[in-house]
DNA sequence: CTCTTTCGTCGAAGCGCGTCGCTGGGTAGA
DNA sequence: TCTACCCAGCGACGCGCTTCGACGAAAGAG
């Protein structure tokens, strides 16, 4: 492996003359500057991160946090954490990736060894056991998701209320009065994680402007428990015209029960959806739909975390404003019986 | 942040006693390791990754190459990211995340820079640009996945072959005689995937020796797609009484189709996927099916990764066996026609 | 009782890079 | 012509750790 002196030797010029073109810290003139870019390229150098690292007290490397357990729509962790490396890629730094597993003890050791200069912690609970540490590190951090208190924090997240908000006027506007909400699993209200609280909040507030009736029902997201949510749904309520979906894997079972039971989508059923748009047009009807911003949501923390790293100071709560698209699956809502 | 030599003050010896109670690598009298190690705890000390990196060269990371693309099924590839961060860190190593995109350049680069001490790749095709430069660096590595040359490398794989042939045998046990298989997208066959490629293989060649007949149809795991692909198998060959499926997105939507199309499962038709068992359970028929075992494929990976750290030499090739698990979804071969 | 080992510890020399302060030569202003 | 200044480049130091050789003390061998 070359290192900077012997670029330096190559090029004849100092170690400290290599460093600056390098790092552009100092003014260097464009003859030089060729001949040790020459130099780097005909060696193949490439800088020793840890030596690097331990110089200039900056690894180049964010760490992030993606949640251990998969009771969550993976999909959208993935592309969440796709987006977050690309971009960071984009600014000279690499992802470490942390489990959830270690828990509050990975923001310490990560925080206190130097490995990485900042940390993105996905799937924020309400109550999070790492919210304090996060907010008592010396090192910068962003989370993706809102807890209970984001006070001295720095938050991304989908703005589920106006999520809830958005299909509920949507649903209102074709005369539907009796919705029902398809949600997440019941281990991810009582994890109290935020977003599946927010959007109902959202979506009931709006709808009582509208005179609409919202029940709600958590769903596992298997065939079975599609079944049963369902069920129960046009049991307690038979006029429920409507279905909003915030449980990606419940997508599919949901429409197959449905034409089992006659009932057409969207003739007699609307059915609005917030999942990826993959998702919502890779089914058998294609479904209008609230996308969830996967991408952009990475693609934003690591800005935020990039200017917190440079020292500036990063707008505390980035809400993305959700987009519902109209597809097939709604409609008017059928006369009354 | 305290230091080494901060912690050495505090328990009044010299840094390098400390350095030694940390590695292990010399002998120290119990009575100085506990001070040491009380020291340690008293001032919370962590090691400074860079430095301990410059001075050992050593990072203690191992670079784990994911995919970018998103045709394939992510929650496999999630599950193995989990299990090799998690296996890593039992050995006291972290992960960092590379996204295709960068593609050989990034194994340059890690290698180069001595960011990670080895790297783990994924999705590895038959014909792929970055085998030659990862079988002449000097970094240690692993891939999951097999290309078509791996003298020279340390793989990890399902045993597909194995597995085309289970399912052929399962299927034959039933007196099936026509079997169609329902792959992947097209695309995954024209990368030259190799998985795709040989489960197709083993599952000829032994339905060959069962007197079957197999045909293959790719297809995109969208509703559309399979719905196209089932017409043309049943068009191509009425008398097909068995699908092995491999494409864990088409599973939902083919049941419901057949279900449309009132052919019964198993009655009329038998399923064997090879698919995670979440999807085979979540499934609306219970499904025998071959699981990929994304679990232990990552775990596996970090060991040998591991071994070949440590200077150890590690066994060319493991192709884990594949395990066929019965459930509601065959049967016996409905009396022919 | 001396000579060699072994054990536990120390000091110092780096690892490869970033950065500070300095210098020599050129330019500009007076 | 002299001072004032800026530009390019250099040398030295230090970041925090690992590791090697050395050394004193205790222990065993002759």
């Amino acid at each position: 492996m070359a290192t900077l002196a012997e670029v330096a030797r190559h090029a004849g010029v100092s170690a400290s003359t290599v460093s600056y073109v390098l790092s552009g810290k100092r003014s260097i003139s464009e003859e030089t500057r060729q001949r040790v870019e020459s130099s780097i390229r005909e060696l193949g150098y490439h800088p020793n991160a840890g030596a690097r690292a331990l110089a200039s007290s900056r690894s180049h490397i964010i760490a992030l946090m993606v949640p251990l357990r998969t009771d969550m729509y993976v999909p959208v962790m993935m592309e969440i954490a796709i987006a977050v490396a690309t971009t960071a890629r984009g600014f000279g730094h690499d992802v470490l990736l942390l489990t959830g597993e270690e828990g509050p003890e990975a923001v310490r050791r990560v925080a206190a060894s130097g490995l990485a200069d900042a940390m993105i912690v996905m799937d924020v609970e309400l109550d999070d056991e790492r919210v304090p540490l996060l907010r008592d590190s010396a090192r910068p951090s962003v989370l993706i998701g809102l807890p209970a208190d984001p006070a001295g924090l720095t938050c991304v997240d989908l703005d589920f209320t106006a999520t809830g908000a958005l299909c509920a006027d949507h649903l209102a506007q074709f005369g539907h009065r009796d919705v029902a909400v398809v949600g997440e699993a019941a281990a991810v209200y009582r994890r109290h994680t935020g977003f599946a609280e927010r959007t109902l909040a959202g979506l009931r507030a709006r709808a009582k402007e509208h005179g609409m009736r919202v029940i709600h029902r958590p769903c596992q997201g298997s065939y079975e428990s599609t079944a049963g949510a369902l069920a129960r749904i046009f049991e307690e309520r038979p006029d429920t015209s409507a279905l909003v979906v915030q449980n990606e894997a419940a997508v599919g079972p949901m429409l197959a029960l449905l034409r089992q039971q006659g009932r057409a989508v969207p003739e007699d059923v609307s059915v609005v959806a917030i999942c990826p748009d993959q998702v919502a047009v890779q089914a058998s009807v294609q479904l209008t739909s609230v996308a969830l911003p996967a991408q952009e949501m990475g693609r934003k923390a690591v800005e935020l975390v990039m200017a917190k790293i440079e020292g500036g100071e990063a707008e505390p709560l980035t809400l993305l404003p959700p987009q519902l698209t109209v597809r097939a699956s709604t409609g008017p809502a059928p006369a009354a019986a």
